[in-house]
DNA sequence: GCTTGACGTGGAGTGCGCTCGAAGGTCTTG
DNA sequence: CAAGACCTTCGAGCGCACTCCACGTCAAGC
């Protein structure tokens, strides 16, 4: 069984690199309760950020990329973050989510569709008129 | 051959009511340039929709409904202003949104996976529990 | 000791896409 | 001929999600 070498703790602008967020993203995000708990301090007063926290943004970015509103990701982290007991509402929060999200898919998936008819119909048109 | 009844000219609450917009986003449309030409006027001054605005307005909803911005709904719109002789661009205009929605489909789709295992886990984790 | 540079905080600013309000004109119905 | 619905324009306001600024602190290197 291999396990992934755990970094020893991240600066803020290495979290950054490793999640394709900005600096000012990761302190907005904490500022916003988005974070499962506050980001740990060295003793300078820099965030430094664990494989639990990097796993967690990762997870957030996740939820942000398929449309999830920042109100309720927190709504999430509050859940996770009181512990065991609620992972029901944990689990119905992001089924309802993931409804949205087949949704959302199928409907952009359609417009698509239509778009690529215009295409189709300018690319015959540039067709015949190249002749 | 059927053809589908014409309307005589449509108010913008009617017109409203069967974009799905409210007549507020439609006059902004207008406003913001993203209309092919502006909407003609009635005697008194009241915005008539005819079917081609109709059919429009249809194209543009499904341009932002699969998120493109709306100054290239604009660029978009002032290419099929101007008539014939740009085909080439207005294609290259929607292949580029077509990639882009690709790509799009293709990273939600990816994180959706994610959740769904995140859901997974939630689901065995109540099954054992509720036992 | 002094500079450099990454980081800290609080708060203001930005861009997008609507959304709404105010003030007034017009059409229909009783 | 008055009420009420619906329309007009112009401009301001809003919610979201960042994004940036100003200024201060700390650690390391010369």
């Amino acid at each position: 069984m291999t396990t992934i070498a755990p970094t020893a703790g991240l600066s803020i602008a290495e979290a950054a690199e490793r999640t394709g967020l900005t600096t000012h993203t990761l302190r907005y995000y904490e500022r916003d309760g988005l974070m499962l708990h506050g980001v740990g301090r060295s003793s300078s007063g820099h965030r430094v950020y664990t494989d639990v926290d990097l796993a967690w943004i990762t997870m957030l970015t996740r939820l942000r990329a398929t449309g999830m509103p920042i109100r309720e990701v927190r709504s999430y982290a509050v859940l996770c973050r009181e512990g065991d007991g609620n992972e029901s509402e944990r689990l119905a929060l992001l089924q309802a989510h993931r409804a949205r999200v087949l949704a959302q898919l199928a409907e952009v998936t359609e417009h698509l569709g239509a778009i690529d008819n215009k295409i189709g119909i300018y690319q015959s048109r540039l067709e015949t008129a190249g002749v």
